[in-house]
DNA sequence: CCATCTTTGTGCACGCGTTCACAAAGACAT
DNA sequence: ATGTCTTTGTGAACGCGTGCACAAAGATGG
């Protein structure tokens, strides 16, 4: 089994650290919302607030980007936004194909975080026939086996997974062979891919167990814990 | 205004590094998928693959938790689950309540993850009165309005916010004065929040962007780049 | 033109996380 | 019982990320 690389190790692509690119859309949320409010400037600690991250580590990630502030003064809001958009390759037009219109599916459709910064929609993609032409967020529903034309046709190389676990491995297979090089996946499964192609995964029940591991730990503060006991259970 | 602290730096919570935790929802889903194929003891070599990280570090990880395997054997895979549910807090109920229930929301109510794992949906909660007493995943759908009362009544812990960006804050106030320690946040905002409570977010669009870099990247890479050049928008 | 004040950009140190590589431990065969 | 073979558990080294603290840079006022 070819086990693809799910994550670059810390490749710091082009001198830009992984930690900081994952911080770049951060900022650049905090800079839109005070360009709407034609705020015109911002110093590193009022940007730092709005991001939520220490003043220290946001200037020096916008330093790797290049020395875009001024002394005394701090950071001019819209060449900021420009910046990190250009650097983010959120200028240029990502067409996506979405795959499971289920729920999920229907809500990633409807995000507008992803039209504005970008990305379209080029199709919604369904296993179930029955589905076929219903419109969600405006677009028709499409079936999975037009997936390859698609892709081809809108030269997409972003892929969303929203499908159940079982069909998550099959749609990516066919994804990656239509051309597509960017995977978003949301089913709650590993995936693998060939070298070359990257896969960021989001798992939605994943963050509520970290969750209940700290509640856990913040109910049994003053309890005594067994700790090191034996379960009723005992290895083989 | 008092900027809550979203995530502890890297607290080492009873010894458990806080990177080690985030992986123990992965070895638990690649475990319980071999229990449930009847695969009596695992390896770490194959279970690393299966959850796609590396065997070193699984190892290590599991050595956090105590030395749960048999050398020249392997791991127990029930009793390995166990350990781990038990390390997790998931061998007790979590109720939850999921404020607005869109499409995020309902996909959240649906998702099959969080009942297997021992969290349990107290309530739905949304600001439009239209929506109240429909059924979602077989529950009705509650006002708002009902919010501390029911938090109160099911000794929510955990609050689950998937409302538009422009409630998140109010609806996070709300939890956390009647009782809600720990916030899952799919709102794109930074949420403040006191002492003691614990916000994770999850961001949709954030890791598309992510996607857009690196695949930027990879378009670019043999193309000829003016790269530090200045843009047509000039700095003030 | 000079002094002062604000804010950036960064050198440096520290700590966490990852990975290697191997000794210790136990299973299993003879 | 003894030796061999497999696999764990971990010491140690290394690299990345973070945060402090300060010098350099520029704005602003006199």
């Amino acid at each position: 089994m070819a086990t693809g690389r799910s994550h670059r190790p810390a490749t710091r692509s082009r001198g830009i650290p992984e930690a900081t690119v994952a911080r770049l859309p951060l900022y650049l949320r905090a800079l839109t919302a005070l360009s709407e409010r034609s705020v015109p400037t911002v110093s590193s600690e009022e940007l730092a607030a709005a991001a939520g991250v220490n003043s220290a580590k946001l200037r020096k990630d916008f330093s790797y980007l290049g020395s875009y502030g001024t002394r005394g003064v701090g950071y001019d809001v819209e060449y900021l936004v420009y910046q990190i958009s250009r650097e983010l390759g959120l200028t240029q037009d990502w067409p996506v194909v979405i795959v499971g219109i289920g729920n999920l599916g229907a809500a990633l459709a409807n995000y507008g975080g992803f039209a504005s910064r970008g990305f379209r929609v080029a199709a919604l993609l369904d296993a179930d026939a029955s589905l076929a032409g219903r419109l969600v967020a405006g677009l028709p529903v499409r079936h999975i086996d037009e997936l390859e034309a698609i892709v081809a046709d809108n030269q997409v190389s972003i892929g969303v997974i929203a499908t159940p676990a079982g069909a998550a491995q099959e749609v990516t297979d066919r994804l990656v062979n239509a051309g597509v090089t960017s995977i978003l996946n949301f089913a709650p499964t590993v995936l693998s891919v060939p070298d070359g192609v990257d896969v960021r995964k989001v798992d939605l029940s994943i963050e509520l167990q970290i969750l209940a591991f700290h509640e856990q730990r913040k109910a049994g503060e003053g309890r005594q814990e067994p700790d090191g006991d034996v379960p009723a259970v005992m290895p083989a």
